[in-house]
DNA sequence: GGATAAATGGATATTTATATCTACTTTTTA
DNA sequence: TAAAAAGTAGATATAAATATCCATTTATCC
């Protein structure tokens, strides 16, 4: 339903909201995350041009999310590299139904529009709060072990 | 939201519903539904597999659909080329969480069974059924001038 | 039965998404 | 200010999805 490149950027944002404040660098966070570390280079350089995470070069640097993690929902990150894009016109653009979907696109949008709710309702800080019966966050380490 | 396949699939099925009983050729659902016909012929062949679609060789021969047009879901269709599938395990796979999916996964899964049940609900029958203010659907020609 | 029309299946080509590699620039700190 | 750590960018490789082609089989009509 999302492409790889949109789960790999929702672990890469996970992790981070996990280790708020903490700069961490590329290499950790594809180590934490699981994703291959040359490919997630890129898709943290789309989460900064999103404005989603911050980057710090040099010694000590890494990235941080930019705002706190519960006003950074799912939606933002999957759009900042593979945006969901709501059906505008029939694909097969024909002139006789102009502006209009026809019921099978119009179907066809609707879940896509269920999607991106569903997507801009839940909110990258609600994963990792942990509220009653959720499970571990993909096993990440403990804060105190990692900094 | 859905790939390729799955829109053509969806476009030659609704075709198929709207000349019910009409036996079609593959050639001929590629121009009305703008698909590339030795593409849409796999496709057909996915169908036929699902028996969503039944085929006949030969002359005067072509495809129909195989049930009545509103017992056929989109996702019928959707699942007999390019299955919605829900996630079942974390794809880290890591020991520490088993079955359980982690919070991230556990809602990405829950916008896949969102979408399941959208598409469950929805019928091709309703598709070609231009109940209200429905539009179109996708130019096709009309009956009397097809058969 | 022969000619024609149509689906089927296999092999192959093309395109896009995913992933990797390498050289380069910026920043920090000792 | 030099060295090291880290992000940036471009070129390239690999894999998967999409698309095409062609030979074969099946059915119908005359």
């Amino acid at each position: 339903m999302i492409s790889q490149t949109a789960e790999y950027a929702l672990r890469a944002v996970a992790c981070l909201a996990t280790y708020p404040k903490t700069s961490l660098t590329a290499p950790r966070i594809a180590s934490i995350t699981k994703v291959p570390a040359s490919y997630l280079s890129k898709v943290l350089q789309a989460l900064g041009k999103a404005r989603l995470v911050k980057s710090q070069r040099g010694l000590h640097g890494g990235f941080l999310l930019a705002r706190p993690a519960d006003k950074i929902s799912l939606l933002d990150v999957i759009d900042a590299v593979d945006p969901i894009r709501p059906i505008t016109q029939c694909p097969l653009d024909l002139e006789t139904h102009g502006k209009n979907l026809c019921p099978l696109h119009d179907r066809l949008n609707d879940a896509i529009m269920l999607i991106q709710k569903a997507y801009r309702n839940a909110t990258v800080g609600e994963l990792v709060s942990q509220t009653g019966k959720s499970k571990p966050l993909c096993d990440m380490p403990d804060r105190k072990k990692i900094s």
